[in-house]
DNA sequence: CTAATTGCAAAAGATTTGCACGAAC
DNA sequence: GTTCGTGCAAATCTTTTGCAATTAG
């Protein structure tokens, strides 16, 4: 069962066969899905849903708070549902894999005064680059 | 004088009109211009300069690593030509601004093997997130 | 002279929008 | 019944591509 379905419901979230669909599939860790693969997987189980309806309901997600936008060096964005538990990104420069990394004991500091240029600082977030065991065979 | 430009002469990089005023647009400190953005300040030296050779200019640039692709929630990339002196990045999460920001003193541990999946780690990039005084404001 | 670069215009990819119809509550 | 969500198709925005004409070295 989905604990973000789970979490939407309690949240009075009005459910629609597509919302559910879609809440289904972004469900999990390490997954990082960009809008049309979510639409792909969709539509394996509910074939008439419509891209327009993805992007939709990934928007509101987003602004829920219970998705979170990963923007990476491709075009097109990825949605991690794994809001809740404060995770970094280890990204293959090669092929766009990505993995969930957990922050290291390392507090990281919070940026010095100096440094803000009279921001108000509300989050970081931390992307490791590399190359995942699969491209580095190839 | 453009620095950037010098360090492209260093290199033996092809000179045109075209590219000269691409790498002009770019130097400096604080500056992530989208391509549209380089190409509407270049087309104010040059107006006949292209798109396309904008796009091309700026791939190659990033290739050459003289330039950084940041990838931003936003549609479009921007370019931050202050690729040889290691920072990071405070963006604005209203109205998108960017700001350099330099490591604090804190050397951000490397990534513990039991979170690597495997992965040959690279480099880390750290983006923090908040708002800035303009949008503070309104 | 030769190979690399440019501009154009069209294509491709990603996302957004307007609106009539249909479904949730 | 009213409000909100959906699908469609067209629009928009960003980036890429093919190719003939041009230019740097």
């Amino acid at each position: 069962m989905s604990d973000l379905l789970e979490r939407l419901r309690g949240r009075g979230w009005r459910m629609t066969a597509q919302r559910r669909v879609v809440a289904e599939v972004l469900d999990g860790e390490h997954v990082h899905l960009t809008a049309d693969e979510v639409h792909a997987r969709a539509v394996g189980r509910l074939p008439e849903i419509s891209r327009a309806t993805v992007y939709n309901t990934l928007g509101e997600l987003v602004t829920l708070g219970e998705v979170l936008e990963v923007s990476t060096d491709r075009r097109a964005k990825r949605y991690d549902p794994n809001a809740h538990q404060p995770h970094h990104h280890l990204v293959c420069a090669r092929c766009g894999a990505i993995r969930d990394v957990h922050p290291t004991g390392n507090p990281l500091t919070s940026l010095p005064d100096s440094e803000r240029f009279g921001f108000t600082v509300e989050g970081v977030e931390v992307t490791y680059k590399g190359i995942c065991p699969n491209c580095a065979t190839a």
